[in-house]
DNA sequence: CGCCTGGTTGAGAATCATCAACATCTGTGG
DNA sequence: CCACAGATGTTGATGATTCTCAACCAGGCG
């Protein structure tokens, strides 16, 4: 109950944020990934990095001239964009070796803003010089334009997700997501703190938080997750799959393949 | 009754198919957009035109190699990926001048299937060859990224849609968007006919053909729009934003600003 | 200690889905 | 040109999932 997180190991190390691209243990997640070696010094000759950013702060604004996409290093981040009234939407949560800022491309303005849901190290790389660099190393070109359509892919398995699917496989497919990212980094995929508050996940799901709660506690009661708070533990990873999947529910005694 | 559609026009003219990109009417929406006159030749010289397709007949299948995008020269078409258990969800319709096939350079595999609404005609724009010229030309390189970009702002507008709104504002968005998308190309704002069916407009906003026929019925009671099958007049447009932007509903006897 | 944010639980209401019947349109063949 | 069949669209009655409103609980921080 005090081992506050699991992974005080990933968090010290990438708190380093003067790494290079090269000693960077996510180098074969993110931007650097495909390039040679005298490649990857190229790119992180154009990488800023800053001090780490607190719980709260934002890397960007909605708006905001564009002039950077980011590389998550450590911790976490939420994208979201508020229409005229104020109403936030989050668009997505985003992990160490994942990029941000993507949809400020299209119109030189940042299309939603990005804030911190825990203390974090990001990557900056300037747009313009990625656009130059792009030019002359194919492979890097490509890459960035895998980078953007997997996005693209993404966005839209969420769209599925909202148009189609139940409260309950909405969490459950968040919660998947999430551990396969985990997974990812080598970290564990069954254990994990989710860094988003409740209120969040009902936003990005399109939920309400009582919504989300309740379904946090069906799921629990059914053994399906274990939940402290934000750490969770998944407890049986194939039931999770198959409410995703939509062949199997809650309110059935738990009978399964 | 019997003026067949009102946009026989362009429809006549970019069957044309082999016209190239310097004489297209769409160029200033689509790729060659920001091209000096000698790099939308040598754009051109990559493009690839053949026959119009079939109303029902699909330019590409999910799973299948990605080698190409495609330009909408003509008609409309649906973007689609179908669930393991072969449910569809429509991701986006693609009018002339808007570019598909985009989410499928993420894995080298298309990521959605595409079909025409009605008979279509496209240009195959070869991906490897883009991306070559791209390195090339660096404000093609740009507007390719810029394009991309846009596509994931609009996914995450579509998103926010699917997450925060009623079944009358996902329709009166569709409506607005598809009004604008004719604007652009210098065509009524006001009135034009939907090429996909009511179950189509169902499946892409999440909601089942019974809602989007009710709520078409309801808006042409209050004089918000007229209906006669697919053709549309909006009659209305400022209560249509006000419907999406939350500040008006149906339900109250037509008061607004 | 007590406030405040965030989270949980309950009761009732509303929107939209489902099921079912019927209408209309399209295109095909007689 | 008409008749028909299948697909597509409309309308109505009913019900379920999720939202709303409200109260309550827990934890963190001044």
């Amino acid at each position: 109950m005090d081992e506050s997180t699991p992974r005080r190991d990933e968090q010290h190390c990438q708190h380093q944020y003067q790494i290079s691209c090269t000693n960077c243990r996510l180098a074969n997640l993110c931007l650097p990934i495909a390039l040679e070696s005298t490649d990857i010094d190229r790119l992180d000759s154009i990488i800023q990095r800053g001090r780490p950013l607190r719980k709260g702060e934002l890397i960007y604004r909605q708006h905001e001239p564009f002039a950077a996409v980011y590389a998550v290093r450590s911790g976490a981040f939420k994208a979201f964009s508020n229409a005229d009234d104020g109403s936030e939407q989050i668009t997505g949560f985003y992990f160490p070796g994942e990029i941000l800022g993507m949809d400020g491309i299209g119109n030189n303005h940042h299309a939603s803003s990005a804030k911190a849901l825990e203390t974090s190290a990001i990557c900056e790389i300037p747009f313009d010089r990625l656009g130059e660099l792009s030019a002359r190393i194919p492979s890097l070109q490509r890459h960035f334009f895998q980078l953007m359509s997997r996005e693209i892919a993404e966005d839209r398995q969420l769209i599925t997700l909202l148009s189609k699917s139940t409260a309950e496989q909405r969490i459950a497919a968040l919660l998947l997501s999430i551990s396969s990212r985990h997974a990812r980094r080598k970290l564990s995929a069954n254990a994990f703190r989710l860094p988003m508050s409740r209120t969040d996940i009902g936003n990005y799901l399109g939920l309400t938080v009582e919504t989300v709660s309740r379904i946090f506690t069906r799921f629990q009661k059914i053994g399906l997750i274990a939940v402290n708070n934000k750490e969770i533990v998944i407890l049986d990873p194939v039931l999770l799959r198959d409410i995703v999947d939509g062949c199997a529910r809650t309110d059935q005694p738990r009978a399964r393949a």
